[in-house]
DNA sequence: CATGCCTATTTTGTCAACAATAAAGAGATA
DNA sequence: TATCTCTTTATTGTTGACAAAATAGGCATG
């Protein structure tokens, strides 16, 4: 069963491949011998694909491709894709295959809008309610990140950041909100990789980070839940959110413009 | 997740012939023909069973049932399945197939938190930015679902209650926000189900609604908030969440009684 | 030379048979 | 009579073949 297209063509970031196998470097430089992944695994190979920046918005998702390259059945990848796309990591068009969404702008406005509001609300109950074994376990969290972007591993440093605000929402105990939260902060990286202005490379501050942490330890929830805000508005702020993009507008600007 | 246990067995309220039908009162009372459904159409009728209260929580959902009741394939009922799932209104115990959700009292608080969160936040951007037109549309949806209630249609005035809250949530304009909370709108009348209290049969309170509409049409941000979240508050407290349930707490609560 | 139509190939969607697992029941034994 | 084990039945899970749709490429035509 063939995949004979040659490999120069997918000039796409990804190749199934590519995707397929696991985040660590090429150990074994030679073949990734795709041993049969089950569906949980095969899902969280793409997730992590997407939050780490490793697959582009927009690139196609081929089903025969991904079953090849993770040795699992057509069904399952098939499964797979289906999740995703609840989690809007993909868009699945009728007859049309899956790609790797490609969130508009609108779609990344409201985005931040509710990571600020569920954020806040994580804040907030986090101040009230904080152990101090936990804010030392946040420290530590933190601590690590900031050492590892220090070190150049910008990978390693997106993923602590993250797992920074997770680790907030678990604190804060509220489970539905943490599962929120986690799908805002996984469609995240997509916005960040489709609307990125000039220098935008660190997607978290990390002293915004040790800000907050401060702002929690003082156990003033204002200001507590303002230092949340302002890093969740800085963050946005690193975008070039404004009313354009989305393919069609290229056109409308096309036809706009006076250059006739 | 966890959600085990069927204390009063499934005693199925809903056969799957009755949540075939459409929620329409028997016209030709002798067959529900059931013409062939496609997904959507099926996803659609067995979440409205569930928003209706006709299906209780721990029915179990068997697929063939299902298949022939909507007349088709049980793939096709099985993808359907793992939609509600990921929506949390059915639990997909493997290879044991699937039955309608239980939220433990821990998941009902944390969703009534995070509702009160979103609708914080919904609440916050109607008030400041509502038209005219919009507020007069929300008095008429309020009108109606008093006047529902007023001829005893309490299954019209669940849906328009629902409704209301949607309503807010379209005029906020923030999709990613409306959508998180469609979602727990979805599984709020499983927790109002599985333990209501005394006599609490209303839902939400008509009058509570009109209250928040007015204290939107203030322009006061704090007090529509506030309006809104005792509204929540006092929809949660109509419920029995104390600590107890859970089916391991029988067997503690058995073991910890001093009856030996 | 560009444009529209038609065929070939790729890719997705559906289904039905088969396999694996869990529930139910019968029978035996203490 | 209660309990345990073994067999039978019912239900879920998986796979592969088949059908339908969309894309790509070639061909004729204006």
């Amino acid at each position: 069963m063939g995949t004979r297209r040659s490999p120069g063509d997918a000039r796409t970031a990804g190749s199934p491949a590519a995707i397929a196998r696991p985040p660590a470097r090429a150990g074994s430089a030679g073949r990734a011998k795709s041993i049969r992944l089950n569906e949980n695994e095969i899902y969280r190979r793409i997730y992590d694909a997407v939050l780490d920046h490793r697959l582009q918005p927009g690139t196609k998702l081929k089903e025969v491709a991904l079953a090849e390259a993770f040795g699992a059945n057509r069904g399952v990848v098939r499964k797979v894709l289906t999740r995703l796309a609840y989690d809007r990591l993909v868009a699945l068009r009728p007859n049309r295959g899956a790609v790797v969404a490609i969130p508009s702008v609108e779609e990344g406005r409201d985005l931040f809008a509710a990571r600020r509001a569920a954020e806040a609300a994580i804040v907030d109950a986090v101040t009230r309610n904080i152990a101090r074994a936990e804010l030392k376990e946040l420290r530590v969290l933190a601590e690590s990140e900031r050492e590892a972007y220090r070190c150049g591993e910008v990978r390693k440093g997106l993923k602590l950041s993250l797992k920074f605000h997770r680790q907030l929402a678990a604190i804060a105990g509220n489970g539905v909100l943490a599962e929120f939260l986690d799908q805002l902060i996984a469609r995240t990286p997509l916005v960040v990789l489709a609307y990125r202005g000039r220098g935008a490379d660190r997607t978290c501050s990390i002293d915004e980070h040790i800000e907050i942490i401060d702002a929690i330890a003082t156990g003033n929830v204002a200001k507590a839940v303002a230092a949340m805000t302002s890093h969740l508005e800085s963050l946005e702020g690193q975008l070039d959110l404004s009313d354009d993009t989305e393919t069609s507008t290229d056109l409308v600007a096309l036809f706009g413009a006076d250059g006739d």
